[in-house]
DNA sequence: CATTTTGTTGTAATGATTATATTAATGTAA
DNA sequence: TTACATTAATATAATCATTACAACAAAATG
């Protein structure tokens, strides 16, 4: 994914003013490749910014997604996960481990039916399964 | 998807008991393939059978899943559909109409990175866009 | 039959998400 | 700077889907 550099002036870029949550998510979700839920957002940043709200990491994560510089990760029907690498890759969940894998395909050789003169603008592949390191553990 | 025309037998075949409900229920299934929600199967079936519960359905929807006849459609985050076509398709969700398509798509092309060594149980390819009949209109 | 198991239902609990109203912070023009 | 307007953040309460649990009904078994 993209390299990021500066923070406020990527928001800023986006039409979203930087503010001190807004970064504070932005960076939690930039640094930790972890597709993670908003519980998981509200139990590491509300240890930095104590008066952090859930409703905060919502309205944030909505705002993020409409702008297009945060997709959501859905494979579990359960939990709604976010990513901020908004590129167009796949998700694998390996069903011991628990772990989000990302994996690139070729959307040239995909081959789809029955969808003749559809547009199609966005494209989410999942894959459930074993990672290597749960095959080879057990 | 394959044709069934005995539907207590091939709930039986796949270790299910076929209750009237669960009958109605996979019968709904079958019939309408709109990969309708929870809600949707129960303002239906309701009508006929005026005692069922929501609860009911919850509990024969996981079983029918656990038992591999249906399979959990995850295309919106806010909803959780079902489809008893449980043969490799992937879904088309059309942005305008709402209306979900099923469509084939060939994973012998699908060129996948970074998951070498990775065992590959389940893949689930989700499409949103606008249909075709929604591009004419409009 | 009598007993055990399985299935169904209603109620209540949970948990995630959203709506609303209030407060805080920021931006802007005079 | 001050006053006003706009945007952001928060707390609380509401909603909605789903699950847990307990009671009841049906059916399978012996």
């Amino acid at each position: 994914m993209k390299n990021i550099t500066n923070i406020p002036y990527y928001l800023k870029s986006n039409d979203i003013k930087p503010s001190f949550q807004r970064m504070k998510i932005f960076d939690y979700l930039y640094k930790n490749k972890n597709h993670p839920t908003v519980e998981m957002i509200y139990k590491e940043l509300s240890g930095i910014i104590p008066t952090l709200s859930k409703t905060t990491i919502y309205n944030t994560l909505k705002l993020f997604v409409k702008k297009n510089i945060v997709i959501i990760v859905n494979i579990e029907d359960n939990e709604t996960r976010y990513d901020a690498d908004v590129s167009t890759h796949g998700h694998f969940k390996c069903i011991k481990c628990k772990e989000i894998y990302d994996f690139l395909f070729d959307t040239e050789n995909l081959k789809i039916q029955n969808l003749k003169g559809f547009q199609k603008d966005k494209i989410d592949l999942y894959i459930k399964g074993i990672c290597k390191e749960c095959l080879f553990s057990g």
